[in-house]
DNA sequence: TGTACTGTACCGACTAGACGGTTTAGACTA
DNA sequence: TAGTCTAAACCGTCTAGTCGGTACAGTACA
């Protein structure tokens, strides 16, 4: 049972998924107050302003790339396939808040954007540390990129499709086995 | 000697310039009409709303993607090669008017949405006739994706970037290399 | 040839509303 | 009593869109 979530984290919550569902423009600090169920005063009580809400964000963020990070590392599958197997959206907290995040990114908000370049750094390390041949371990980042951004761009699915279509969707097993026999040649 | 660029042309460069260089924010419509070197009245003489500004930019887009899909289906090194090599941004009209669009994506405007998945599915169709195999083909198709992303999100370098850096910065050259390699799995 | 009129292209001041943010007065409770 | 809010009024700024007006090229016609 867990215990009701604290009006900060609520206003954190609803700041992602107005981004995620209606853009950027859409997510006021008004809009934001109400979905959170918490009056505009009470918003900026927590957060003094909208830089603030969007800087708790990417804190966020950082602070889930670092499990991210070490779960990456010990992965029996590999970094390469960790990343790409979670690219693909499934719904985890962090996917909402990396979607959330990357929607705020073409703003002006360079901070975002710095946050994602950092975490981008270290995910290539990681993919190259498992991969070593450097195009390998760029091509298999780009890919889980596309996989990220287009779940930006075109909306996210409400379940963890398994289908491929030409409609998007994406089979995420065999796209793992494209990964492999990437990483097979490059490690041969 | 080409003749002067119309009004209506220039605003829609402007704006493409704006949404590129400073992000949806930035593009109002006063900021287009002045790079545009245009009054305001002027800009909406020619684009009734911003609706139909973002309107034309969309036809725009629509028009180039009909020509890069003829030269994409005769390109002597296939399609798949084809596609990667031009989704590293290489400063082309067309890469600035997808750029730009991209940008306008993740807002509240549906159409846009809608125009690239139609001209993505297009360009999945001719992969899937050049890689026989749907996975490599989707595999091929979402790094180049990650590439324009990329570039629609971190900046498009003014340079035709060679070298590989964890930076983000990416060798073509190696990367046609492993779609040839993923290509050639897919075809034996 | 001069005049009246039409349509196109464009200008720039203005308006209404939205938004970020502030402030104030007060309530609930640990 | 201090911390965590609510509710609502308010302010300055920004933005999309409106509107009245201008400049000019063409054209009909007397």
């Amino acid at each position: 049972m867990t215990t009701q979530p604290s009006a900060r984290e609520r206003v954190l919550q609803a700041y992602e998924d107005l981004l995620i569902n209606d853009g950027p423009r859409a997510a006021t600090l008004d809009a934001v107050a109400a979905a959170a169920g918490v009056s505009k005063g009470g918003l900026l009580y927590h957060f003094k302003s909208k830089e603030a809400l969007t800087a708790g964000l990417v804190d966020k963020m950082r602070e889930m790339a670092e499990l991210d990070f070490a779960l990456m590392a010990k992965d029996p599958d590999g970094c390469a396939k960790y990343y790409v197997r979670t690219s693909v959206f499934g719904g985890t907290t962090f996917d909402r808040t990396i979607v959330a995040a990357m929607r705020l990114a073409q703003g002006d908000d360079s901070t975002v954007r710095a946050a994602f370049s950092e975490i981008h750094a270290s995910w290539y390390r990681l993919i190259l540390g498992d991969i070593k041949d450097p195009s390998v371990a760029r091509a298999v980042m780009l890919l889980g990129d596309g996989l990220y951004y287009n779940a930006a761009l075109f909306g996210l699915p409400a379940h963890a499709g398994n289908d491929a279509g030409p409609d998007g969707s994406v089979d995420v097993q065999s796209l793992l086995g494209v990964v492999d026999r990437m990483a097979s040649g490059a490690r041969a």
